[in-house]
DNA sequence: CCAAAAGTGTTCAGGCTACACCCATGT
DNA sequence: ACATGGGTGTAGCCTGAACACTTTTGG
């Protein structure tokens, strides 16, 4: 039996801004759509919030259902609500965006001929809905925390190299930077664990792996300390 | 007539966080209940959206019916989606936070004997559903925000002493701050003017008035200046 | 032996911190 | 005259920026 209201209400969806960084580019998952409206066209994942899920719970939802995708890095990011967003009728939306270790998680993207696809940022096709503006918005903030808080590593493999780390913010800030400056503030920070494991990847010098010690960082975090870059 | 939906939908509000600052403490404006639930108690101004008005209007309307307020700062902060945050049925809110010139801008809170009322952010009565919570997130949000971007104006007359500014900045952030290298650093932003006027207000030497300059804020924003504190 | 990325210290300049006294006014 | 907040400069320290060569490996 259909469920009835005094006034006529909004939709509410959720929707997720996936970034994933493959040694070269930043790129974000995107969804194609397979009804309409834009059918046919590619949307970031998303759906609407069921009545008895938080918000969160709907995107996580969502992306397992859509991407294959669980246990990512998420955080919400802002919510768009203007009146036409949706052709069809009125539809706010929580966009959230999360970061996927690219090289861990096989995603659904990678493995079968799916509807989910990664894009690199900087040529996406177009996309459904207001959709480019949520990635929009999704990519600056992501160029805002990168430089205060320690979640570049959710980005990389759990072990890296320094030249990983390095180029990951080099790409997403869009600027270069000094080699020896970065491993040392980095180091300093004494928030990676060096580990007994060097990777083999090529003609030249092998590279000492790292790890990230995220309790470390809680303890730092709550004696004021700030992870600044 | 009523409307039909095929399946339930959560209900959409906005709430506020309005700030405001007396020279000697952070306030916030509450309202106090007339209707169930949570009859009687205070809580942060707001309350449904419209289907056919954006989430922005939607603040601006009921902040000005409720408190009688126009023309803030206004900022989306966060939107909570906890399914039992509202005891009726499902509600999702939109918060945002506000900051508002008390000197300058009579609300009416300050006339007459009405159900709305400025209380210092330290000594706020209990609230209304998870109210309490949003009320910190906004706090949070505006210490982390005063550091990096030119928004203490708001809370300030638009003609104010530099001694005005330190203070608004050590109550918010809470921390101490040394008068000569606060004022070197403010004015070496070279973003305040300063005025042919002096506010005289006590047996002591009249201080200096200054006004903040939006637009060449904006101008050096552009050339990719950071404010910073 | 050559190509390619890994790894490593020092110097300099500019910004941040700490700090103490005189000034203008009202009572 | 005194109490009260307004206003001002400098010196040491520390942090961030610039910069070049050696090492280790695969081919």
């Amino acid at each position: 039996m259909p469920h009835q209201y005094e006034f006529p209400r909004a939709a509410l969806t959720v929707d997720a801004v996936v970034f994933g960084f493959d040694e070269a580019e930043l790129k974000v998952l995107l969804i194609k759509r397979g009804l309409a409206p834009f059918k046919g066209r590619w949307a970031l994942p998303g759906g609407f919030v069921r009545v008895q899920e938080t918000l969160d719970d709907a995107v996580r939802r969502e992306l397992e259902e859509e991407t294959g995708l669980h246990q990512v890095y998420l955080e919400q990011l802002y919510t768009f609500g203007e009146v036409k967003r949706d052709p069809r009728e009125r539809v706010v939306s929580v966009a959230y965006y999360a970061l996927v270790k690219m090289a861990d998680h096989s995603t659904r993207a990678a493995t079968d001929a799916s509807d989910a696809q990664w894009f690199p940022v900087a040529a996406t096709p177009p996309l459904a809905f207001d959709h480019a503006t949520i990635l929009q918005t999704g990519l600056e903030r992501l160029r805002g925390k990168l430089r205060y808080q320690p979640i570049g590593f959710e980005l990389l493999p759990e072990k890296f190299t320094l030249s990983q780390l390095q180029h990951l913010y080099e790409t997403v800030l869009g600027t270069a930077i000094d080699k020896r400056n970065f491993r040392k503030k980095v180091l300093g920070f004494d928030l990676l664990e060096a580990l007994d494991e060097t990777n083999r990847d090529g003609p030249h010098r092998p590279a000492q792996l790292h790890r990230f010690n995220p309790a470390k960082y809680e303890r730092l975090k709550k004696r004021g300390f700030l992870f600044e870059l």
